[in-house]
DNA sequence: ATAAAATCGGATAAAAACGGTCGTATTTTC
DNA sequence: GAAAATACGACCGTTTTTATCCGATTTTAT
């Protein structure tokens, strides 16, 4: 319950991992899926949402890889969410659904105060960036 | 990702019901599952649960049910949390698990950063109470 | 006493989510 | 042309979550 999924975790892995060394030097999915022990198929596809979402810039090719495209300080954790997981992250299905997607959305009394705690998450991943992971 | 179980979801509108009405008195599982749309069977083992940490009272046989044991100001939603799940909430499986739960842990580098994060989270469920939900 | 209504709790089934893998195509460099 | 890298879709297996079933126990009312 309340987990974060492993491919988030992944992407801020490398992303952290592109923010540490010096800019604009280029890292291969091999390279990093062997520094931090993760699987590689799996984090390539995590890159690759990243680089659709112009969080990093890739390169194909021999000698290529991937780039970080903005200062870490710019890079919002939700901006990473975002691009990795195509449902926002909330509470409640509702929330990321809609109201058809519950069936006792009209008797149910929790959906308001849950959204406080909602906003408050919400407001942390808004505020953080990549600069504080680093 | 990141989403509240459904026995988490009952159980506080369950308790928000009980919060709702007079004081001492009794709800069955079956009224509440009928009134809120929740499964009956599912229900009951939530309030189970609940009754095993005293957050509410169960009374066996005919004419019995749940009751409401302490004021909603004092039943914090991590309580309810506790009672219903064995594993508390948690962004990373080793948060909970330990670093053995974990095969990148050594080199591991975001720790720390959703720690952060989770501190807030718990400070939040640690804080609110029930009867800010009524 | 007996029947009915309710909790209790273990077992299990069904469904959904998640993590991971594979195969093939494409691009680029040497 | 070979090698190294990304691109991308399809798929599989496991785990987690949700839901149900069934038998047992407790208690009240008749």
């Amino acid at each position: 319950m309340l987990r974060l999924s492993k491919r988030v975790e992944y992407g801020l892995i490398a992303l952290r991992h592109f923010a540490s060394i010096e800019d604009h030097s280029v890292c291969t999915a091999k390279e990093i899926s062997q520094r931090y022990n993760v699987p590689h198929e799996l984090l390539a596809k995590v890159l690759q949402k990243l680089a659709h979402a112009r969080i990093i810039q890739s390169y194909q090719g021999v000698r290529g890889g991937y780039v970080l495209l903005h200062n870490p300080k710019n890079i919002k954790i939700s901006d990473v969410i975002n691009a990795i997981e195509l449902e926002k992250p909330m509470l409640a299905e509702c929330f990321s659904q809609g109201p058809e997607s519950c069936y006792i959305f009209d008797e149910c009394t929790i959906r308001r105060p849950l959204g406080k705690i909602q906003r408050n998450i919400n407001n942390f991943f808004h505020t953080m960036t990549m600069a504080e992971i680093v």
